[in-house]
DNA sequence: TGGATTCAGGACTGAAAAAGTCGTATATTT
DNA sequence: AAATATACGACTTTTTCAGTCCTGAATCCA
């Protein structure tokens, strides 16, 4: 319950590698043999990307895919709203609000999860495709990073 | 697939309720009706949570769960764990490692992936049942991690 | 012009997981 | 003994996931 689609994998590794051929027009074939994956289901992926504009398409002959959005500016956030939509920990915040639950009235977990739900869309935006793509350029971030999740562990832990 | 099962809200509500009844004796009938959910299939849920020793069973006529572990130390993340197992984002950062998913030599996400895995779990370890069953005691925390994502999410959403 | 290549998108299918139910056994109180 | 409660495995139904198939449209090249 807390595990990615394959959808959402496929659209994260084709992202990153489209992010890597800066430039170059890549194929949904040239990605889905790279990674060894069905052709039909990760076009459908990139298909999701590219009517969020963060890609481009160039159909024919030699066509294929190029980065449209800024990969330093592309969060991991945007791009498993765009194939999988806006998904949110429970029913109640989302679209609806409280009223989406019919049992919104009897229930006493909705605020700490809206809590925990402002938490984990902070990590998932975190993270940009460029952090993906080019690793060896952002390692002084990830180090921030982990240094603060670090102090939030000690600090509610125990 | 960021969705919380039925299972897990359940058992969020229960323990919750559990802890703010400190001390007293609770049953699984009394959990199904105030919360206006299924008797069998929350029983299920305490039933894990019972396994884990997070609260005690008492069988019998008058019987029903108690809280066993300090609420203050009871985080949701092994809540989650207790219900679902250990849920992972990804295969290959489970129980196997890199060998549990066939395609590992290819694949060229697993590194970023586990860094979001790190992240997120340290979120679900920031909460804990004591601070969902006595919120009033708790907004000082809150305020104090608004502030830490906060600045996790100025440092790197753009 | 026409065939090869490539994307766009809807319909469909099989498998798996989630959600919920049922039945029986066991423990405890009165 | 009767009533109340938990323990737990088996089962069913519903929903979601993962993948396939097919038709159509754009583009390139000979
Ligand atoms: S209101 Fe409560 S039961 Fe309904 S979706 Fe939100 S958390 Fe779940
Ligand atoms: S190795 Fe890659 S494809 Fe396999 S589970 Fe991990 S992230 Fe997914």
């Amino acid at each position: 319950m807390l595990r990615l689609s394959k959808k959402s994998e496929y659209a994260l590794m084709a992202v990153q590698y489209i992010a890597s051929c800066d430039g170059r027009v890549v194929s949904a074939k040239e990605i889905a043999e790279k990674y060894a994956i069905s052709f039909e289901f990760v076009s459908k992926a990139l298909q999701a990307l590219m009517r969020r504009k963060f890609i481009a398409s160039q159909q024919g002959a030699g066509g294929g895919y190029i980065m449209l959005r800024d990969p330093k500016t592309l969060s991991v956030a945007e791009i498993l709203e765009a194939v999988e939509g806006k998904q949110r920990l429970v029913e109640c915040c989302g679209e609806g609000g409280a009223g989406a639950c019919s049992m919104h009235g009897r229930c006493t977990i909705r605020t700490p999860l809206a809590i925990i739900q402002r938490r984990l869309d902070a990590v998932l935006q975190s993270m940009t495709v460029a952090q993906m793509a080019f690793p060896d350029d952002n390692l002084e971030q990830y180090v921030v990073i982990s240094q603060l999740t670090g102090s939030l562990e000690a600090s509610f832990s125990n």
